[in-house]
DNA sequence: TCCATCCTCTGACTCTAGTCAGGCAATGCG
DNA sequence: CGCATTGCCTGACTAGAGTCAGAGGATGGA
């Protein structure tokens, strides 16, 4: 890693804490406690679960708790059992807390007005758009790939959501019986590997590798969640891929695709396969590809 | 304000206080507390007074006095009074101290490493630009402008600054008393105005209206530090005594410069300066420029 | 029915960060 | 020389943020 990208991170970081950071604090730090606010932010229009509130602010359960019980002395929210869960509770805003709720989002709208300010037509532009792909690719920094079994919940859920994207995508539809699917059992080691990508412990992605003893590796089931588009995530999933089929001796990964998957067709041209003719009789594929492997590496250089 | 821009800062600085938040705390939070870390790192390799130190972190002199003495009894400052005033103290890091500080340093930079680290060569390369350019932009907007007095300290060490360069930058150096610039009395309402701008507390540019009576207001003395460059500053500083001098009623803007400050020409150009015929007998000017104002209205739209 | 488990709440803590008022020594000005 | 000012230090506080252990009700399975 290069040293002036280190220091140009370490200069960003520290301008945009004491910039931001002062502004934060001078803005929300107004009317009550950072942890109370957040919290009543969280909570949102329509309520939540406590249990997921604390999950999604890593917040210790007692201190939650204590949060709430003073919010709800205040008079802003209201805590009640679940019906179908008696030991769940549920968190709602009242009227005052929705109140509440809306001057906090207006005093963030203000903060971020408050950055742009002083800056001319151009300037906001620019650093408007800057600010896009900041934030475009350090997401795409806080996604994580894991192998794990095809059968587990977060896997199935990718699977579930792949198979009725190709329904909507595919001219005619998709049948999953019709088409040369690998079973789970395909995708499990020693036979093969699936990965699964997750951002905020939310899984966003998967792709699997088909290991066939005596054919070449083969790429299934790629799918990235449309929320964790334009992350560079296909393109991390064949690299992390090839790492992997390389890892086990292969020299050769293929795949095949539907005409209906443009963006996935530009990927895998752009990451170095080439169109060969059909290596199969998939129904649902217009185009084979194949890329020719180097020894192991690291997945990443 | 456009509101999409507006969301989409408030997603940055979510993305950002998230992210870079978390990593902070799990790279710097390990060894010591962040106060007593700040200080350690800020006091720098040569040493530093306790004031200016306080001054820079915004510490309360008795909360700094009470860092820097668990510094000192873990054995990583030492602070002495000032030969010139015993008042005054300096602080200067010990052996252990420097080693501790490099240890810090080390950290951030593993922080600013593993930002970077789950990205490829090209989405690294984008984001550190993306980084520089909301870097430069922020520190754009957090300088301010202020109209004061020509005769402050601030205002003379910019023109100090102003004249020290011209002196460099002109093929024959540059001598103050052939030259017509106007005393600061010209600068100092009602004859004038004179801006002086700042980023965190030091001056770094400076600016002067003059409003002679029965003559177009004239721009005068408009300098920029070198590290405040690129900053937007000679465009923000136009605008500002534009509408100042359009406040005052005139309808008229000009000013002189010199063939070698290429880069303050292309600025008058591009902020709608016309040039025009020598309208003085400046003998340091060599192109001479005007620009129509319109009636007055607030400084930025 | 009993017991383990889950979810939430409570009380008793800790640690940081920071404020405020006053005190002491060094300095500078008249 | 006397006195106000400056710079730093100390003690006494406060608030926020969070941890930990355990209590107690609700639930589900044996």
């Amino acid at each position: 890693m290069d040293r002036a990208q280190i220091d140009q991170v370490r200069r960003f970081n520290r301008t945009v804490t004491e910039r931001v950071g002062v502004l934060h604090d001078h803005y929300l730090g107004s009317d009550r406690p950072i942890g109370a606010a957040r919290l009543l932010w969280q909570i949102g229009e329509e309520g939540q679960d406590v249990r997921r509130l604390r999950e999604r602010l890593g917040l210790d359960s007692g201190y939650a708790s204590r949060l709430l019980r003073s919010l709800e002395a205040d008079g802003l929210v209201t805590v009640e059992p679940q019906p179908s869960d008696r030991r769940v509770r549920t968190v709602r805003l009242t009227a005052a807390g929705r109140a509440e709720r809306a001057a906090i989002d207006g005093r963030s709208d203000e903060l971020a007005g408050s950055l742009l300010e002083p800056l001319n037509t151009a300037q906001r532009a620019r650093l408007v758009a800057a600010m896009a792909d900041v934030e475009r690719l350090l997401t795409a920094a806080t996604v994580t790939l894991e192998a794990v079994d095809p059968g587990r919940p977060d896997a199935e859920h990718c699977l579930r959501a792949y198979a009725a994207e190709l329904g909507e995508r595919f001219q005619d539809g998709f049948d999953p019986a019709r088409s040369l699917l690998p079973d789970p059992g395909e995708l499990r080691p020693p036979r093969g590997e699936f990965l699964v990508a997750r951002l905020h412990g939310e899984p966003v992605g998967c792709a699997g590798l088909k290991l066939p003893p005596g054919a070449p590796a083969e790429v299934k089931r790629m799918w990235v969640a449309p929320q964790a588009r334009r992350l560079g995530l296909g393109r991390r999933f064949l690299a992390e891929l090839e790492a992997r089929a390389a890892g086990h001796g292969r020299t050769l990964l293929r795949l095949d695709t539907n005409k209906a998957l443009d963006a996935a067709i530009r990927l895998y041209h752009s990451c170095g396969f080439q169109e060969v003719p059909a290596f199969n009789d998939e129904p649902y594929a217009d185009h084979w590809f194949e890329k020719r492997l180097c020894s192991p590496r690291s997945p990443r250089s």
